[in-house]
DNA sequence: CCAATAGTTCAATAAACGTTGAACATAGGG
DNA sequence: CCCTATGTTCAACGTTTATTGAACTATTGG
C-alpha cells in the first residue's frame, strides 16, 4: 500500500477514457476541486473530498481518475496527494480541460460541485 | 415513426451527458463526421454511418445523440438528416466541442474516426 | 507497542450500457 | 398497389459501472 500507484504516460493518456472520467458527477466534481486548487498550487488529500462520497467509493473513482491519466497522486505518509495532469492535458488535448472547468462552473449548483455550502471567489 | 424526434431545450443540455455521449468511440465518430460535415454547411442521414456499426446500434446511439442536445435530427421522407447542435453547445458549453474535434481530429486514426479508408484535407 | 488515522482492496449487488437480430413502420418508385 | 429502401423499436444478452460495508494495510503519535 506504501508505494506511488502507476499513472500512464501522456501519450498514453486517451480521449474517450479522459471524457468517460469527465462525465461521471462525483469525478467531475473533484476534478473541478482540483481545479480551484491549481490557483494556489497546491494539493488536495482524498480526506478533502469526503463532502462528496463515502471513503470507499470515492478511491473507486480516484483510481479511476489516476488510470485514465487526468491526475496525478503522490504518497506522504499516509496521506496521499494529488493534482490535475495539467500540462500533459493541455498537451494532448488544448483547451479541453479548461473549457470543462469553466462550463462546469457556470453550472456550479446545478451540478452540486461543492461538497457543503462552499463558496468560491469570483474571477 | 414520421414525427421529428424530441430535442432537448439549449438549457437542458447538461454537461455531464454530452461529455458521456463523446466519451463513446462510435459516437465521438459520429460528432466527428457530422463535424466534418459543418465545413459544407449541409447535413448527414443515418446511411452515412453504415461504416459505423450495424442500423439498430446506430440507431441506439442517434438517440442518445439526441437526447443529450448533441445532435438534431430532421425528418425528410423515409431519411433522417442530422446535424450538431452546434450554437446551443457553445453557447452552453464555450469552447467544449471544438476542443473535443480537434483532439479527435490530432487522434483520427488511433480512434478510427473514418469509416473506410476516407482521407480528410489538411486544415 | 498500541491505538488511531488515512486509504485501499475485496466481494456483493443493482442498475445502466452497448450490441445483436428480428419485427415493425413509413415513404417513394415502378 | 406492391416492393424496396430507410430507419426505428423491441427483447434478449452479456458486460461494465457505481455503490456499499467489511476487512485489510500502512504510518504516525503517545
Amino acid at each position: 500500500m506504501s508505494r506511488t500507484p502507476l499513472h500512464p504516460t501522456r501519450e498514453q493518456i486517451e480521449l474517450p477514457m479522459v471524457l468517460d472520467c469527465l462525465s461521471d458527477p462525483i469525478r467531475l466534481a473533484i476534478v473541478y476541486q482540483l481545479a480551484q486548487q491549481e490557483r494556489v498550487s497546491s494539493e488536495l488529500c482524498c480526506g478533502d473530498f469526503n463532502g462528496l462520497a463515502g471513503k470507499s467509493n470515492l478511491a473507486y473513482h480516484f483510481a479511476k481518475l489516476r488510470e485514465c491519466g487526468v491526475m496525478q497522486t503522490r504518497v506522504a505518509g499516509t496521506n496521499r496527494f494529488m493534482r490535475l495532469r495539467r500540462e500533459d492535458l493541455d498537451a494532448r488535448f488544448p483547451g479541453l480541460l479548461d473549457a470543462v472547468i469553466k462550463s462546469a462552473a457556470r453550472d456550479a449548483e446545478r451540478l452540486q460541485l461543492l461538497p457543503e455550502g462552499e463558496v468560491v471567489a469570483a474571477d
